[in-house]
DNA sequence: AATGAATGAGCCTTCATTCAT
DNA sequence: TATGAATGAAGGCTCATTCAT
C-alpha cells in the first residue's frame, strides 16, 4: 500500500492520450478496410478491443474521430520533412512510401483514404478546414525546397516560375497516390523513371564543382 | 381509354433505356451533392421524378446503381477522344474542363465523385473492374497519342520510354483531378503553365517543316 | 380490376390522419403505462403494430409525437364545452370524469400524464407553449361561464373579483386532478360535497322566480 | 502520515448519513433542472462532487436516490407544522412558498418535481408508498387543523364536514402547487385573495372575546 | 473510503428494400 | 408500369452500473 509508486506508469493523461491513439489506430484500420462512411463504431470498438461506450469517452462523436485521424495523417504527410534532401532521396522516399503501400503495410498512409477524405472535403467544413491546412503546408514546404535547390544552383527564377514547378511536381505526386489507389500491380520501376524525369525538369543541375 | 396506340411510342427497351439513363443522372445529381455513400434511394428518386419502388425494376440494387453510373462515368472519360489532336489542344481541353468544374457545372465529370469511386474501388471488386478498364483504356489511349507525336517528329523511342512519359503524363492530370477537390481556388494559369512544361518534356517539338 | 371504385376507401391524407391519430393513441397508452420520458417508440410500434420505421413516416421525432399527444390532450379538455352549463351540471361532469379515471377508463385524459406535461413544460419550450396556450383558453372559458352566471343572477361584480372566484375554482379542480393521480382511492362523495360548497361560495344562488 | 487519528470524526454511520445527504441534495438539484428520468448519475455525481462509483456505496440504485429524495421532500412538507396556526398565517406561509419558488429559490420543494413524483407513483409501488403516506399525513394534520379551529370557535361540526372542507382546502392548495409549474408569471394577488376566500368558507369566524 | 475507466444493454433514428394496390 | 406505405436491420450514442486500483 505505500510503495505503489509505479514507476513510469502512465499518467491520467497520459493514458488518455493512448487510449485516443488506440482508437484511432483502430478506426484507421476499419475506415481502409470498408471506407470512411462504412466503417461503424461498432467495429471499431472490437479491432481497439473496447466497448462502444467507452470510445465516446475520448471522442465525442464518430466525426470527431475523423477528424482525428485527418490530424494524424496530416502530421504523418511527408511535406514536413523534405528540407535539405536531394532530388534522388525525395524520389526514393516516395517510391519508398508507395511500394509500402502496394506490399500491404498498414502503417504508412492509405491513399484511399486520403482519396476519401478529400471528397468529402467538399461536403464537411471541418474536414475541409484540415485539407486545406494540410496543403498548404505541403505546398509550402514544396515550394521552399524547390527554393533552396535552386538557389544552390546559382539560378534564379521568378516566384512564379517556382510554383509552376511545384504544380507541376505536387499533382504528379498526388497523381500517384490516385493511381496507387486504382492499380494494385502498380509498375513501380515506370513510376520511378518518369518521376526521375520530372525531378531533372523541375530542379536546376547543380553547378558543376570544378571546371 | 384502352386503344391508345401510341403511334411512334418508343420499344419497351427502349423506354427502359431512358428510365435507366433518368435514374443515373438523378443519382449522378445526388452522389455529387452527398457523397457516393450519402445519396439514398429516397432522394434519387425524387430528383428523378419517380418512385422509389420503380427504380428497382431498374437497377436490382443501390450498389447496381452505383456500378451504372460508373459506366457512364468511364464512357464520358477524355481518354478516347484525344487521338490527333496536338498536344495545346489536350492541354486546353483539360484545363476547360477544370474550370468548368470550378465555376460549379454539373455536367462535367465530378472530381469528388472519381475519388470517392477510385477509393471504393479497393474494396468493391466490380467496381474495381470498372476502374481498371477505364484505367486501362485511358493509358492505352495516352500511349497511342504519344506513340504517334513521337513517331510524326521523327524521334524513335522505346516503348518502355513511351510508358515513362505516359505515366508522368498521366499522373499529373490525375492529381489535377485531386487539387480540383480539394483546393476550390485553384489557381488555372499556374495550371495551365505547368501542364505547358511537362507537355513540352513529353512531347517531341515536331520537325521543322523545311531547311 | 375494373370495379375498384372503392366507395369511401379513405383518401390518402386521411389515412395519414388515421394512421397518426393511430400511433398517438398507441403512444398514449405506453405513456400513461411507462410513463412520458420512459415510453419508448419500439413499444409505441408494438403498441400501434407497426414498424418502428413508419412511425417517423407520420411524425419527426419522438418529442414531435409527444407534443401532438398533447394537442389532442388540449383539444379533449373540458374547458370549452362549459358555456351555458348550470353549476350543478358541471360539478357532475367533473366528478364523472374523476370517477371514469378512477375507474380505469383508458379513453379519459390521464391526470399522471397530465402532470408529467405539466412539469416538462418546465424544461420544453415547446411543450410550455402548449400548456399555456390551453391554460389561458381553459381560464377564459371559465371567467366567462362565471360572468354569465353572474350576470344572470343579477349580480354586480369586478372583474377581479370574478378572477378570484375563478382562481378558488380552478385550483380546486386543477388539484382534484392532481389527487386524482395520488389517491386510487379518492372518496368522491366528499369531493362532490366539496365541490358543490365550492361552487354555492363561488357562483350566485339565481334570483327568486316568483316574490 | 499514519498515524493519522482523527479526532472527533464523526462517527461512520453519521458521515454515512452526511454522505447520503450530500447526494439528495445534488440529487434535487439536478432532478428540478432536468427532470426527474433526465437527470443523470454522472450529472450528480459532478453536482455532489464525487466519483459516480461512490455513489453506488450509499445508494444500491438510481431509484433509491429517487425514493431517498422524497423521503426527503415528505419530511420537509408543510402539514405538520400548521398546528396552532391561524388562517392567516398559514394562507402567508402558502403564498410565501409560492411566491419564493416563482422567485427561483432553489431551497423551496419545487413543483415540478412534485408533480412528476406523484405521476410516478401510479406506476411505481415503492414511490407510491411514499406519497400516500405523505398524503396521509398532511391529511390528517389539516384535519386536525381544521377541528381544532372549529372547537375553538364553539362549533359543532361533524366529522364528514370536516372531511369536506378538508377537501375543498387540500385540493385548492394542490391545485396551486400544479399552477405553479405551470403558469410561471402566477398573479399572487388574486391567489392570495383566493386563498382568503376559500379560508373564510372552510374556518368559523372566532367567537367574539367580549360582550 | 474513493476513483473514474470500462461495460453493454437499449434508445432513437435512418434507409435499402419489398409488396399490396 | 408505377406508387408509396411498410418493414426491419443496423447505426450512432447514452447512461446506469461495475470493478480494478
Amino acid at each position: 500500500m505505500n510503495n505503489k509508486i509505479k514507476r513510469s506508469s502512465p499518467s491520467s493523461e497520459q493514458r488518455a492520450e493512448l487510449q485516443k491513439l488506440r482508437i484511432l489506430k483502430a478506426a484507421r484500420t476499419c475506415f481502409i478496410q470498408d471506407g470512411l462512411h462504412a466503417g461503424t463504431i461498432a467495429r471499431i470498438s472490437e479491432t481497439a478491443q473496447m466497448s462502444p461506450g467507452l470510445i465516446y469517452r475520448y471522442f465525442s462523436s464518430r466525426e470527431e474521430i475523423v477528424l482525428g485521424l485527418m490530424r494524424l495523417q496530416v502530421k504523418a504527410g511527408f511535406g514536413p520533412g523534405i528540407a535539405g534532401l536531394t532530388p534522388k532521396v525525395v524520389t526514393a522516399r516516395i517510391c519508398e512510401y508507395l511500394r509500402r503501400w502496394l506490399a500491404g503495410d498498414p502503417d504508412v498512409p492509405s491513399p484511399p483514404l486520403i482519396l476519401e477524405m478529400s471528397a468529402e472535403s467538399t461536403r464537411n467544413e471541418a474536414i475541409a478546414k484540415h485539407v486545406v491546412d494540410a496543403d498548404k503546408e505541403a505546398r509550402a514546404s514544396l515550394i521552399a525546397w524547390l527554393t533552396d535547390l535552386s538557389t544552390q544552383a546559382g539560378e534564379t527564377v521568378s516566384e512564379k516560375e517556382i510554383q509552376i514547378r511545384a504544380m507541376a511536381l505536387g499533382c504528379f505526386i498526388d497523381g500517384l497516390v490516385l493511381r496507387a489507389a486504382r492499380e494494385p500491380d502498380l509498375d513501380m520501376e515506370i513510376v520511378e523513371k518518369s518521376m526521375d524525369s520530372l525531378m531533372a525538369m523541375v530542379v536546376p543541375s547543380p553547378p558543376r564543382k570544378a571546371t
